[in-house]
Order: C-alpha cells, then structure tokens, then sequence
DNA sequence: CAAGAGATCATCT
DNA sequence: GATGATCTCTTGA
C-alpha cells in the first residue's frame, strides 16, 4: 500500500502566490476626517500613467494638514488662488513648486469648503524603476521617492497635476489589501514657523521602512 | 556623519 | 522684498 504524507517542503512547492485584490480607492475614502486618512494611506499604492511609461510606489511615510487653524497648513493664510484647490472637493491633487526646486503631491480630503490635504512624503518604489532612476539620475532605490520632492521627480508630478482628479486614470491610488503594517507617528517636519500645531503628531510612517524620508 | 550653505522661484506682504 | 510642507553637496570632526 502507498502511503502519501504531506511534509513542510511538499506544502512550499504546491502553495501558490497570493492573489490579491487592487482596488482604486474611491472618492469616500477622501471624505473622512483628514489625519485618518493620511493614517490609512500609509500602505496603499501610487500609481502615476505617463506617456514614458507607468510608475508605480507603496506610500510609506504622509503627514496631515488640517483646515484653517493649522498654522503649518498653507490654508491658514487664506483662500488664495494658491490654496483655492484644497478648498474643493475631495480626492483630487493639490501641487504646488516651493524652494525653486520642488513639486509637493497632496491629496485633497475631508470635505468641500474645508481646506485640508494629505502630503505623500515617500513612497517604495515598486514599478517602473528604471524609469525612476533615469528621473532622479542615481540607481539607488533608497534615494528614488524617499522624500516629497523626490518622489514627485520619480513619478513625473508637477503643477499640470494641480486639481486633476486623483479618482482618474492618470493619477490615483490603489489599495492591495494587504495585511496591516505598524505604523508610527510623528510631528510633521519642516514646519517650526507653526506655534503650537508644529507638535501635532500629524506625519505617519511604517516603522523600520528603509525608503522613509527618516525615522 | 552632522551641520551648513546654496540653489532658485511662486507666492504673498 | 522675504520666505518656504526640500535636496544636494561641501566641509570638518
């Protein structure tokens, strides 16, 4: 009689990868209070069509800004043609070009009317590397999207992504339904100008991630 | 490797 | 006219 016995190498060879849902995450996930959604973004997918090819990065590192109280949020300086995106609807691009040099990537949140945004501050490059390393000119990985003007190089993002629709096909953001990383916070950086709210644990990131702007 | 300077321009005063 | 949700390179320990 043959006797079939199941080891833990027979079980490796059979198991097959795990397929995973990608779901563009749809306008109602913008429309929550904006600290949790920049809570909830650390993890999911960036993903940026362009002509010269798809880029594709798992968002690991995002910082808040909320609504007109928040002195670090440009908002608090009133409604500007500047700021006029983020008092739209949610889940669309707010970018601006700051220091001469650099596009910053929001995304719009919360509600109509209230001026609030998420910045994506790094992501893990996962697509499309080459062309990420032709844009920032270094092979490195960890130096490609690891920080909010980087990452906007990688992915080709500038001001002609200003208010476009982050629900689109252009630009937008998936989620992998992967299990839950442990994220950490802490305060936002870049901001000691704001008083009081430059201490608000607003800037989220998955803890011992290789490709955060930092710790 | 920490600290500092320089680059450079849209935006608001 | 000043400044900024940054990055890179240089300097010096």
């Amino acid at each position: 009689m043959t006797c079939f016995t199941l080891n833990q190498n027979s079980v490796q060879h059979t198991t097959f990868p795990t397929i995973r849902n990608r779901l563009k995450l749809p306008r109602s996930f913008y429309e929550q209070p904006t600290v949790e959604v920049a809570r909830q973004l650390v993890g999911k997918y960036l993903v940026r069509k362009h002509p010269d090819g798809t880029t594709v990065g798992k968002i690991v590192e995002t910082e808040a800004y909320v609504g007109p109280e928040d002195r670090a949020c440009h908002a608090s300086r009133g409604r500007t043609p500047r700021t006029e995106v983020m008092f739209g609807v949610p889940g669309h691009a707010y970018v601006y070009f700051i220091y001469g040099f650099h596009h910053m990537l929001n995304i719009v949140c919360e509600r109509k009317d209230f001026p609030a945004a998420v910045l994506i501050r790094a992501v893990e490059p996962k697509e499309g590397i080459p062309l990420m390393q032709a844009r920032r000119r270094t092979e490195n990985l960890y130096n490609l999207a690891n920080g909010p003007g980087k990452l906007c190089e990688a992915f080709a993002i500038d001001r002609s992504l200003n208010g476009a629709d982050i629900c689109g096909d252009v630009l937008y953001l998936e989620d992998h339904d992967e299990p839950i990383e442990k994220i950490a916070t802490r305060p936002r950086i870049g901001v000691d100008y704001a008083g009081k709210w430059k201490h608000k644990p607003w800037r989220f990131l998955i803890r011992g991630n290789k490709f955060v702007s930092r710790e």
